[in-house]
RNA sequence: GGAGAGGUGGCUGAGUGGUCGAAAGCGCCGGUUUGCUAAAUCGGUGACCGGGAAACUGGUCCGCAGGUUCGAAUCCUGUCCUCUCCGCCA
């Protein structure tokens, strides 16, 4: 969330900023609210101050019957008090859902529109997309003739959306979580593991909504835990409410973790296989900076993506999301999208990789500061990004690396760890 | 899952109803002294919200949430977490 302070104190911009990421949020109601919330504040302090000095008062006091009479006002201050706390808990949680609604500022040059038709093409990668002699199949007529893929097996066993990875596919995906946490390890990241679940308490201050009608997130019966829906959740919790020395920043963490997402409303040819699913492993990369470094930061960590993908011979573009496409803690995004040639009619860019740079946004939530000089803390800047997500890396390895014959050869980059170099036709 | 112990400031750790935002030590910052370093010594040193030009000052916080009381770090309840032992298990 964004400085309640600050909002008060520029309603205007705030509210431009909210138009132009079509957002909702009710800017002005939140000022007044805050503002009288501030007002019951001083009121509470000015109760409490009285009945502190009273209660000092009485333990000083020798005649019981003043004591008596004391303790009688006492009480009447304290549920003074207690009505004006209630009061300012109201007024409190009614400006907070709204300020909580508010999204972040936006990079002045993050291209305005009020969604992704407005995404900026940047640049592309350093491979053109294959050229095919023959009608490419698309990645999940791959998965079946060649025994990688096992839709109908995990339709079975958990519904729609869920897989059976098998043979080759398996070593695949490990192949891929090895090749970027060895990158990043090199570049200076520490690898984890993270849990999959995470207390409802974390999502909320990662920005994800836990329950809801649209949420994307699986709760889990009888407990305030979710499946994460990102290792960015878990990852951005493992420091919360802490204070960071400045010279320990900026910290680089990489997670894996399993990823799990409802997709409540999803569907569609694009959608199709294993693009969006309900779970897939992804290898993601997180970092906690200094406000002033967090702009060199996302782009560190785009390059590093492109490096990735360029790494795995796969045809890219890098795209500028707009403000409208941002969500809600995002001050800026830069999206990776593949070139997977059995999407569509003749192929399209899809999605593969996304990092964000959530200045302080995330962190004030979360309750992670640093020190600043003598006196005072502010929120760090964190930002996440992904290294890869495995399922979308797959198709499109499958759908570029795919040969007329059908079988499919594997990234040179990645022979190490398949111990092969081409998934034969079967 | 069962039994017990415990969660206090950057760290260690005292504190069982008012004089406690909290002893002491360590660390850190500043001063003095010593040729330098080290040592010694004196002072300062939590976070958050608010008022004030500033000096300074009000409120809140002793895992978290409630309760009792004029008053809670201290008593009560719930909850989360940690440790020890037992059970179970990959």
């Amino acid at each position: 969330m964004l400085d309640r302070r600050f909002v008060l104190e520029n309603v205007d911009l705030v509210e431009e900023n909210c138009r132009r990421r079509g957002s909702k949020a009710d800017v002005r109601r939140f000022a007044e609210l805050e503002t009288r919330r501030r007002a019951k504040q001083i009121e509470l302090d000015e109760l409490n101050r009285k009945a502190n000095e009273l209660s000092k008062s009485i333990g000083k006091a020798k005649d019981p019957a003043e004591r008596e009479a004391r303790k009688a006002e006492g009480r009447s201050l304290r549920e003074q008090s207690a009505a004006a706390q209630a009061e300012l808990e109201q007024a409190t949680a009614d400006a907070d859902a709204i300020l909580r609604a508010i999204p972040n500022l936006s990079h002045p040059d993050a291209p305005v529109g009020a969604d992704e038709a407005a995404n900026l093409e940047l640049r592309r990668g350093r491979h053109a997309p294959p050229e095919f002699d023959f009608k490419p199949r698309d990645h999940v007529e791959l998965g079946e003739k060649l025994d990688l893929i096992d839709f109908a097996g995990g339709a079975k066993v958990a519904g729609h959306g869920f897989y059976f990875l098998k043979n080759e596919a398996v070593l695949l995906e490990l192949a891929l979580q090895r090749y970027a946490v060895d990158l990043l390890v090199a570049e200076g990241f520490t690898p984890t593991i993270t849990p999959d679940l995470a207390r409802n308490e974390i999502l909320d201050g990662t920005g994800y909504i836990p329950r809801g009608p649209e949420t994307q997130i699986y709760s889990i019966a009888e407990s305030d835990l979710s499946l994460v829906a990102t290792a960015e959740i878990t990852l951005g919790g493992l420091l919360s409410g802490e204070i960071l020395e400045a010279e320990r920043l900026p910290i680089k963490l990489c997670g894996i973790s399993h990823c799990y997402r409802t997709e409540a409303g999803a569907g569609g040819r694009a959608a199709r296989g294993l693009y969006r699913v309900h779970q897939f492993t992804k290898v993601e990369m997180f970092a906690f900076t200094l406000p002033e470094a967090s702009g060199a930061m996302l782009d560190y960590f785009c390059e590093l993506e492109c490096r990735l993908f360029d790494g795995l011979g796969i045809a890219y573009r890098v795209v500028d999301t707009a403000t409208g496409d941002l969500g809600g803690p995002a001050y800026r995004k830069f999206d990776l999208e593949a070139w997977m040639p059995g999407r569509g009619e003749a192929g399209e860019f899809g999605e593969v990789t996304s990092t964000s740079n959530c200045t302080d946004y995330q962190a004030r939530r979360l309750g992670i500061r640093y020190r600043t000089g003598e006196k005072g803390t502010a929120p760090v800047h964190t930002l996440n990004g992904t290294a890869i997500a495995v399922s979308r890396a797959l198709v499109a390895i499958l759908e570029n690396y795919q040969r007329a014959d059908g079988s499919v050869v594997v990234p040179d980059v990645l022979v190490p760890w398949v111990g092969k170099n081409r998934i034969p036709a079967r």
